[in-house]
DNA sequence: CACCAGGCAAGTA
DNA sequence: TACTTGCATGGT
């Protein structure tokens, strides 16, 4: 039986040698990418990416604009993301908070240490562990694992995981098999993603031609 | 037409 | 505690 380890260290070696590196988050500021992050909630990119072109080319995408917009009109803009009464409302109580704590101060949030910003983030309604922890490893850039849904598919559908694994047990399998490196848990989500929307979906996998090969069982 | 996409919270029993 | 449901647009 080969070791947790090793089986993450190979199958990131695996997923980077197949699609190489992936560049990401598309994001121009931290705060864009924290907006993106709560607008991709269970939403496909490029709806999320359409919402965000329309903040920012009506001068919007800024905490100052945001913060100022009434709730319906935030709502109306960012409606391509789907959920948008939900994410608007979302957002707001994001923004409420580094209002309340931060004095507004994105830097100062941003530069929060990894833990509090964590409990911060997760005392937001409407920011779960996925949202915090992507805000935190690709807005504020600290090294903290980002697990989703392709994350936990991937895993357990090649026999790594158990289907009943939850999200911070399959975090803590990767944050005790890597070095907390921002970098490596940026790259490492971003490929899992990749290879996700291109083999591993929630129905009809193309495991045959996956650079993973067949899922063991 | 049915199903999916980089979740989360609230309701039910 | 363990399920289930609402939220919603746009692509395949």
């Amino acid at each position: 039986m080969i070791s947790y380890t090793k089986r993450v260290l190979s199958l990131y070696k695996t997923l980077f040698d197949a699609f190489g590196p992936q560049r990401w988050w598309p994001g121009d500021t931290p705060f864009e990418v924290m907006v993106g992050a709560v607008l991709t909630q269970n939403t496909n990119w490029t709806n999320v990416s359409r919402a965000i072109d329309t903040l920012k080319n009506e001068g919007l995408l800024s905490f100052e604009a945001i913060s100022a917009l009434p709730l319906d009109t935030l709502a109306e803009k960012i409606r391509p993301s789907g959920y948008y009464n939900l994410k608007a409302k979302r957002l707001t109580n994001l923004l409420g908070l580094i209002h309340r704590k931060y004095d507004g101060d994105l830097s100062l949030f941003f530069q929060t240490d990894q833990d509090t910003l964590r409990q911060d983030l997760l005392s937001v309604k409407g920011i779960g562990p996925e949202t915090a922890d992507s805000i935190i490893l690709y807005a504020a850039k600290h090294p903290v694992f980002v697990v989703d849904a392709y994350t936990h598919r991937i895993l357990s559908r090649h026999g790594i995981i158990g289907e009943e694994s939850d999200y911070h047990e399959i975090q803590d399998l990767f944050m005790d098999s890597l070095p907390a490196d921002t970098a490596l848990f940026n790259e490492y989500h971003a490929l899992l993603v990749r290879l996700g929307k291109e083999f591993c979906k929630k129905t009809n996998p193309r495991c045959s031609s996956c650079p993973l090969k067949e899922p063991e069982e």
